[in-house]
DNA sequence: CAAGTCGGTAAGCCATGAATTACAGTAAGC
DNA sequence: GCTTACTGTAATTCATGGCTTACCGACTTG
């Protein structure tokens, strides 16, 4: 279920800049505000939402924060996909099979309910 | 770039749910609709963002449209967490040796901006 | 061909959330 | 200790987007 966070989380551009940004080193919240068009505020907050969904972490330094990638919440997204993947491979696979057994097949109206 | 929309796409719970209920099977709108908690012109709209992120491909069957999962997507959200996680594993390295050089560091102000 | 099925589009409403400004608190510098 | 640097929180504004109802076109069925 973790994943739908990191879904939520990086659908933001901003947030994905901001999370892009940390990809080769750790920054401070300041260092990250000077290379974004928004307000150091509107940082902070989203560091909020990328912190709860596993994304980042911090560590206090004296007067400043640094924040740095954390490999948590990306890896329930891989999971995640892994599985889907698998998943539609399979069924993928299985719909080859059907095909083989009735090639022109009609469909009837659904009349659904009772 | 193609990842962007991905995770715009799957930020939504319904939508999540949407892309989900293909995940065995192709199904049609209709049969969309009815597992889902909102109305079938929702399910509809929904069903346009995700194509348009190329999560899923249409194809007409007489009266109905049969909707299911397209690998392309997904695909592209993969490769983009593939690359993200070796660069966040290789600073990760780099930091280590960094910190065996200067074990406690202190932190001067910043003073930015010239 | 008339009635019913199926699904996309338009218009409008409303909640969510991204941004800004203002403020407060803590650590560093002199 | 007083000022400056650094960052989080609160309050507010405003745009985005998700949902509904209404409508319309296309195909199917009898």
């Amino acid at each position: 279920m973790a994943y739908a966070e990191v879904f939520t989380a990086l659908s933001d551009p901003t947030r994905r800049r901001i999370f892009e940004a940390l990809r080769g080193q750790a920054k401070t919240v300041g260092e990250l505000a000077e290379g974004q068009p928004v307000s150091r505020p509107a940082v902070s907050q989203h560091l909020r939402v990328l912190e709860s969904a596993l994304l980042v972490s911090v560590e206090p330094q004296g007067n400043r924060r640094l924040y740095s990638i954390k490999r948590e919440g990306l890896d329930d997204l891989r999971q995640y996909l892994e599985s889907f993947w698998s998943d539609v491979l399979l069924a993928y696979s299985s719909e080859i099979a059907q095909r083989m057994k009735k090639p022109g097949k009609k469909i009837p109206n659904l009349r659904r309910a009772k």
